[in-house]
RNA sequence: GCCGACGUAGCUCAGUUGGCUAGAGCGCCACUUUUGUAAAGUGGAUGUCGUGGGUUCGAGUCCCACCGUCGGCUCCA
């Protein structure tokens, strides 16, 4: 048992990748955005992790990096370092922090051993023979410790540098064509907070320069992309530190997307039969007694509000306040399912250090729903649901979705977590859906399917969960009246299709670089006079497309007609509709469309009104 | 929370080894101009230099604490 504990360790350890991309650097304004989209450049400037030979590249870059560090900082002590999505890191214990100049030393150094053109020889030891060679070095001790009987145990060496390694790499190091260290960061040893804090070099290494300034170019586009970036820029959203961190504020352009975004799903739960229902943002504390939360989920909550000597907490789920309303009255098998849906705002306690823009924050909206079933109806319904989760990606455009089956954690297992598991594995199978098991990921009443999407950078971020759930049926001890007469206990499923809305709009943001498609975009268009001698047929044609329901704004400043093309065109508004004597005199109107270069000829007003309502019928 | 970096005008950033009333570009306001498809001209206002302590004759520059941001570790929508 022991062994094979120490042996999955090994695995893990061996194909340790982090679920993050090498992080961006801060970049200014200049080229134009990327004509792809955002799945499309990552799959051009990153190659599939299991394409062998820039694996073995990169993984070798990293020992060209740990003999570099050997040469220049001989007190530090290499723990591992392998080769990840977009490049390779290295994790080092040393006492004193690496600084950007000594990146810049390493960097240089790792360029002579590459032109060095060391030969890459590995040879079989004995554990006795590994162990010894690393004393001094606990970590290379630790691993060479636990490699499993059986297993060999491989020391590789370049020059004057011997590594402790599975192997897998390049001939030698002068196949690495260009390589570059991106930035440190702190890394617990084996990602547990307990073990000592190492320093990770993260670097990334490529066969050509132009690959590697390919990505390079990658990474400034898509900084451009970032949703932090763009929410500032197009006036979106803000995060106010004087409000506390992770907490967001919608501005008047991020509360029009997000309206059109729970219009759209409100839309989708009235032809699934949902119906909307609102609950409390603090209940009382007993109410998460009863749930388990307290039990299982008080990490992630804030601590008691005392009001009157009843101690009350701000919820961090919808799902009690849904059974409350399903308690209220006795239930009969006629009336299931029952779907109550709410955008319900709960608040989860998270660590400083781990707040990001949108999409991790403190408070935050889900378009949550809690079904209520017979076991009986839980295929059917958990079905419909993952085929809604799955409409509102497509309409929204996101792709290169990940699926995951997340288990629960093995001692808190249930019979029924079978039951659910299976039901999440028909659907998904059903459907043909690709997809990956989490063991020990899911809630705590259940197992889940989630759905994960990237961001521009190549972050993951789970967006929907469907989840089923047999345990807090019982917890409220909710019942179902049945054909037969008795008492019978529901079963729920919990689920968030967009998730969270922040974490949404965040990706979406990204997704669309900014430049929303006409149905999503807060102003639709800019009526642009030529000069104040038009305004007043500028306001006529604002109010008239007002009227046909379009979000429209006026450019009513005293400036030349370049400048307001320029100023919308950089705020990303689709249409600018620019407005001078001959259309005013014509009655039309002149749009210049956003990504159409050639000029448009002015059209009369309604034709113009037609093509809007097409196109946002078309939600293009 | 932990490791590291950072915090100067609404935004992006300069501010030399601590030393006169803290600067630039964009934006904003006013005036001039009445403009035809990615930046017209002139003038003007704007800062508790993240917050609170400390060192110093003197702190945006140095030290400490806190808050926030960024890159990671961990956790999750």
């Amino acid at each position: 048992m022991h062994r094979q504990v120490a042996a999955d360790r090994y695995r893990l350890l061996r194909h340790a990748r982090p679920k993050t991309s090498a992080p961006d650097k801060g970049l200014r304004e200049g080229a134009a955005l990327p004509s792809g989209q955002p799945e499309a450049l990552m799959a051009a400037a990153r190659r599939p992790h299991d394409a062998l030979p820039l694996d073995a590249l990169r993984h070798t870059a990293a020992h060209v990096l740990a003999y570099a560090v050997q040469d220049l900082f001989p007190e530090a002590k290499p723990t591992i370092g392998p080769a990840i999505e977009t490049g390779f890191y290295y994790d080092f214990d040393r006492a004193e922090p690496f600084t950007p100049e000594d990146l810049g030393r390493l960097e240089g150094r790792m360029k002579e051993i590459v032109s060095a053109d060391y030969p890459m020889t590995g040879r079989q030891a004995t554990r006795e023979e590994a162990v010894a060679h690393f004393k001094g070095n606990p970590y290379k001790v630790e691993i060479a410790r636990e490699i499993p009987e059986g297993e060999p145990i491989t020391l590789y060496t370049i020059g004057d540098f011997t590594d402790l390694c599975r192997g897998g790499h390049a001939h030698s190091t002068g196949e690495i064509g260009a390589l570059k260290l991106m930035s440190v960061a702190g890394a617990y040893w084996r990602g547990d907070e307990h073990n000592p804090m190492l320093q990770r070099i993260y670097g990334t290494a490529f066969s050509t320069q132009k690959e590697l300034d390919a990505y390079l170019v990658f990474l400034e586009e898509a900084a451009k992309r970032d949703h932090r970036r763009l929410g500032q820029e197009l006036g979106l959203f803000s995060l106010e530190e004087d409000a506390g961190g992770g907490l967001v504020f919608w501005h008047p352009k991020g509360a029009v997307v997000r309206g059109i975004i729970e219009t759209f799903i409100r839309e989708g739960l009235r032809e699934r039969g949902y119906d909307q229902v609102v609950t409390p943002h603090i209940m009382h504390e007993k109410l998460f007694e009863i749930s388990g939360h307290l039990e299982n989920y008080a990490h992630s909550m804030y601590g008691p509000l005392e009001v009157e000597g009843q101690r009350f907490r701000l919820k961090p789920m919808n799902c009690p306040g849904h059974i409350l309303i399903y308690r209220s009255e006795g239930r009969s098998y006629r009336d299931l399912p029952l779907r109550y849906a709410e955008f319900g705002t709960v608040y989860r306690f998270e660590r400083s250090g781990t707040l990001h823009g949108l999409t991790r924050v403190r408070g935050f909206t889900q378009d949550d729903a809690h079904l209520f079933c017979t076991p009986e109806q839980l295929q059917k319904e958990f079905e419909q649901t993952a085929d809604e989760a799955l409409r509102l990606n497509e309409a929204f455009g996101f792709t290169g979705l990940e699926y995951f089956l997340s288990t629960r954690e093995e001692h808190m297992r249930i019979e029924t977590d079978t039951i659910a598991e299976q039901a999440i594995r028909n659907a998904l199978e059903s459907r043909g859906l690709p997809y990956q098991v989490d063991e020990g990921g899911g809630a705590f009443y259940g197992p889940k399917l989630d759905i994960n999407v990237h961001d521009a950078i190549g972050r993951k971020w789970q967006l929907g969960t469907v989840q089923v759930d047999f345990l807090l049926p019982k917890r409220f001890d909710l019942k179902y009246r049945g054909s037969d007469g008795l008492d019978h206990t529901p079963v729920m499923i919990h689920r968030a299709l967009a998730g969270s809305l922040e974490r949404f709009f965040a990706v979406l943001i990204e997704h669309y670089g900014g430049a929303f498609p006409l149905w999503l975009a807060p102003i639709q268009a800019v009526i642009a006079p030529i000069s104040e001698h038009q305004l007043d047929y500028a306001r006529q044609v604002a109010a008239r497309l007002r009227a046909e329901g379009f979000r429209i704004q006026v450019d009513e400043s005293n400036e030349k007609i370049g400048y307001k093309i320029r100023h919308w065109k950089l705020q990303k508004v689709p249409y600018i509709v620019v407005v001078g004597n001959q259309e005013k005199n014509d009655g039309t109107v002149a749009p210049n469309e956003r990504g159409r270069d050639e000029k448009r000829p002015a059209l009369p007003l309604d034709a113009f009104i037609a093509e809007l309502r097409d196109r946002v019928r078309q939600k293009n």
